[in-house]
DNA sequence: CGGTATCCCTCGTGATACTG
DNA sequence: CAGTATCACGAGGGATACCG
């Protein structure tokens, strides 16, 4: 399946619209946040680090709406509200752990041949 | 060597660095196109699809300076100039074509989702 | 606690025109 | 053919203040 649609239009399209879904800046970080479970709306933001409450607010509806999170709030004082990834959102962790595995494995390779790049020009 | 960095702190990083060097409109893409050998500017323009000359290049310099790409330029006329992907960019075939892969899958179901959400409201 | 509303500014991006 | 230069616009996102 990943080879067949590969005459560049259609996996062009594909990427294209994930991108525009969970590759903006917060998506993919809140989506590893809470691979391990259902979080509160501060512990969110306490562990996804610099998001404020609007980000992180336009983020979770977006991830809502995408049916990838879901939202449950407590009926308690003071309110309760937590945020947990659906089953279509966990089949995004593999793809999550991956990008966070590379990155980590080559950021500093990325670094040197960035160096370079800017002291050659 | 994924489970080890998931306090959280070191994977968002991690997440966060990629995304700010692969998770613009184009790059991911421009990586996807060139999978499969070298392009020319001109060709690369065409099949990836609605970038502009400006975005193209600017990409291609990204790509270029953190090492995911080459640049060769034939001393020729007409100038030729092909961009092929380095064994680092290589590296990323596999994620990319993951991303696809989910994004063809579930396309469908995330439409309908965000449809659905779209009306409750 | 968990939002929503508003202001404001930067940056990415496209369009267009010009160059080697 | 393969760029570079310039302008101009709109969305993204931070800061702040207020609300249930």
């Amino acid at each position: 399946m990943a080879g067949r649609d590969c005459q560049d239009g259609n996996e062009g399209r594909a990427v294209r619209e994930l991108l525009d879904r969970i590759g903006d800046k917060w998506s993919l970080l809140v989506i590893g946040t809470l691979r391990q479970g259902p979080l509160r709306f501060g512990e969110l933001q306490q562990q996804v680090g610099g998001i404020s409450q609007r980000m992180l607010t336009l983020t979770l509806r977006h991830l809502e709406r995408d049916g990838l999170a879901t939202r449950t709030v407590f009926a308690e004082v003071p309110p309760r509200v937590e945020y947990e990834l659906t089953a279509l959102g966990r089949t995004l962790i593999p793809l999550v752990g991956a990008l966070a595995e590379w990155a980590a494995s080559n950021h500093l390779l990325i670094d040197a041949n960035r160096a370079r790049f800017d002291a050659a020009r």
